[in-house]
DNA sequence: AAAAATTAATTAAACGTTTGTTTAAATTAA
DNA sequence: TTAATTTAAACAAACGTTTAATTAATTTTT
């Protein structure tokens, strides 16, 4: 689907205010009046506010998807490694696309809308059969352990990192670090996650003691 | 505070409905509805729907406070065993208040009401404060390790548990656990998390090799 | 202990807003 | 000239809250 740009323009500021303050606490007024066009042209070109809402996940969801294939077939690098760049590539598309992983925690959260509930159910199919893959790869070429809990695994990964995204205020706060400049933070944040998953994951996947 | 048995029902129908719906999705004739009780009840002993959220959620954190003090001054458990025992008793009241669980996530996520987000700050600070003293016991005793980065730590548990219980619709389906009965499921996510974060906790932690 | 007076609880109806969507006229582009 | 875009106004429906009348419970007075 392609879109003009005015279209993107409302998308866009559905997306912001859906993050902030939910479908529900969010009017096609405020919409219309943060994308600077006239209330009607929502229903105009999006057929509803609810249709707004899922063309726009569809939309965003398209650039949050990971960039795995190439990198996992890559035979440059070992198992361990591939692990630790999909580790990365995680924490990056989060960090950068906050807006939309708070709609995605909430929607996953809730299951409201089908149609939405079914792109995540796909989404997550998805992520979960290439790891699933470099899991085997790890353990075919004997740099894994056997026995490893690929879902259990994931729920680590992405909870650590969904954690701080959605409550860094709170760590803001009990860090002392309100003063720090936010894209100081945002990089400050990436690193400490990038080093502490890497850390657990080793331990949780590699064979050497 | 002290309620009446009609104001706990009130803030009971609230709290499934908010956690389902969500505040902006859930009205005032719904939540009389569930309640079995006229609309104009909520305003007569609330003041205000948003009112009613903020006594419901005062109400329910009480019941959500974890048990630590106690559990940590014991002088028969060893630090790590202690850290296990409140592994197990976040994961017990967290998969026991689920529909809390789920107001909680996105009232920290949002930031909407100062004073859910005043409590939510403050029941953060209490438990990092016992569970620093925690980690500092650990560590004067020679059991645990002396870089231990305590937020990023509790991101993890917390992160972890939460997106099992938040996300646990797609874990069914992704694990073909569909037809297990819940009450088998929910004690079959309780024992994997217990597991799966005591190893974690045992690595970052232990300082034997 | 009974009656009267007072307070609290409960109700259905109504209030004024805000909501998402549609309309029909006006403007712009093809 | 035709089609697509944009607009302000209007729409009914749903919203949270208030009202005023009624019933139930409690307290005070006899």
């Amino acid at each position: 689907m392609e879109y003009s740009d005015k279209q993107v323009q409302i998308m866009e500021a559905a997306e912001t205010l859906f993050a902030a303050k939910g479908f529900n606490g969010t009017s096609v007024r405020d919409i219309s009046e943060t994308a600077h066009v006239n209330q009607a042209m929502i229903s105009y070109y999006f057929g509803s506010k609810e249709k707004l809402f899922e063309a726009m996940f569809a939309y965003r969801s398209g650039f949050f998807k990971l960039q795995l294939e190439n990198m996992l077939q890559n035979k440059e690098l070992t198992p361990m490694e591939k692990m630790e760049q999909l580790i990365d590539q995680y924490i990056l598309k989060l960090t950068n696309q906050q807006c939309f992983h708070r709609i995605m925690v909430k929607e996953q959260m809730m299951n409201n809308n089908e149609f939405i509930t079914a792109q995540i159910h796909e989404m997550k199919l998805r992520n979960q059969g290439l790891i699933k893959q470099l899991i085997q790869e790890g353990q075919d070429k004997g740099f894994f352990k056997k026995d490893i809990d690929v879902p259990l695994m994931m729920m680590t990964m992405v909870g650590t990192v969904s954690q701080l995204v959605t409550t860094q205020h709170f760590y803001k706060e009990i860090n002392g670090l309100q003063d720090m400049p936010d894209a100081e933070f945002q990089q400050h944040i990436r690193t400490k996650l990038s080093q502490h998953l890497k850390k657990i994951f080793n331990v949780i996947l590699s064979n050497e003691e």
